[in-house]
DNA sequence: TGCACTTTCAACCCCTTGGTTGACAACACT
DNA sequence: AGTGTTGTCAACCAAGGGGTTGAAAGTGCA
């Protein structure tokens, strides 16, 4: 997944109407009035955040009878699960690579009663 | 972790530049200067993309000798991740939610010939 | 002390964004 | 066909964000 892709993916949760949106999408699907019930905002406002999630792949609208619903899309979230378990990976990696590098200087100063100088 | 702060989190990744600062982060700690190289932008402006990974608790700069350091922090993206995983879960559980009623269609059918006049 | 480098603060510019209102197209239903 | 709801488009406004430059503190070291 691009860069760029992934920041318009974080740019359409960096929103606390949005994050809601989604949290109670999560529970199933809602129309727009719905949706827009708890909010004071106009239902074009409303619209204007359905957009945003769905032009980062979070929402679809299928299509269907009037009151189209809107439906969260679970593959962005499986996407975004790798990418944070990328960074959760590599910075286990980093650890473990510290404790063998302390593990070795100690060794070194039990041999040399100094590990600073080693290059 | 409230809506807000989530908001936070995301919008500090709303973006190219921070979203390949982490990147490269995950590989290990950096100096500002280091991070900055591949930019063609002011290090006052990598500065303020730092802020604004460090208030959302990506980044840490731990005091130090004069280059300071810049350390990524773990613990937001455990918090990210749960969050996300959220999602999944209550995903899943509608799917086979779903699964359960669309059988008892299935049965109803099998039973009334009609499943759609059932309370 | 003085010099170089790192870090921060402030002002400014331009573009994006969250919100508004108003108008209008597209459906569904009697 | 006509009417109410649903969905979209456009213009506008205020605020925020990414970037710049300039200047000023802090910090490390010869």
């Amino acid at each position: 997944m691009s860069t760029d892709t992934m920041a318009r993916v974080f740019g359409a949760l960096a929103d606390p109407t949005r994050i809601d949106m989604v949290t109670r999408l999560a529970g199933g699907d809602a129309t727009v009035n719905q949706l827009a019930e708890p909010y004071r905002m106009s239902l074009q406002a409303v619209y204007k955040h359905l957009r945003v999630l769905e032009d980062a792949g979070l929402v679809s609208r299928p299509a269907g009878p009037q009151p189209r619903v809107v439906r969260l899309e679970t593959e962005v979230f499986d996407r975004m699960d790798e990418w944070i378990e990328r960074y959760r990976r590599q910075a286990e990696e980093r650890y473990s690579r510290l404790d063998s590098v302390l593990a070795s200087l100690e060794t070194d100063n039990e041999e040399t009663e100094d590990g600073k100088e080693q290059s």
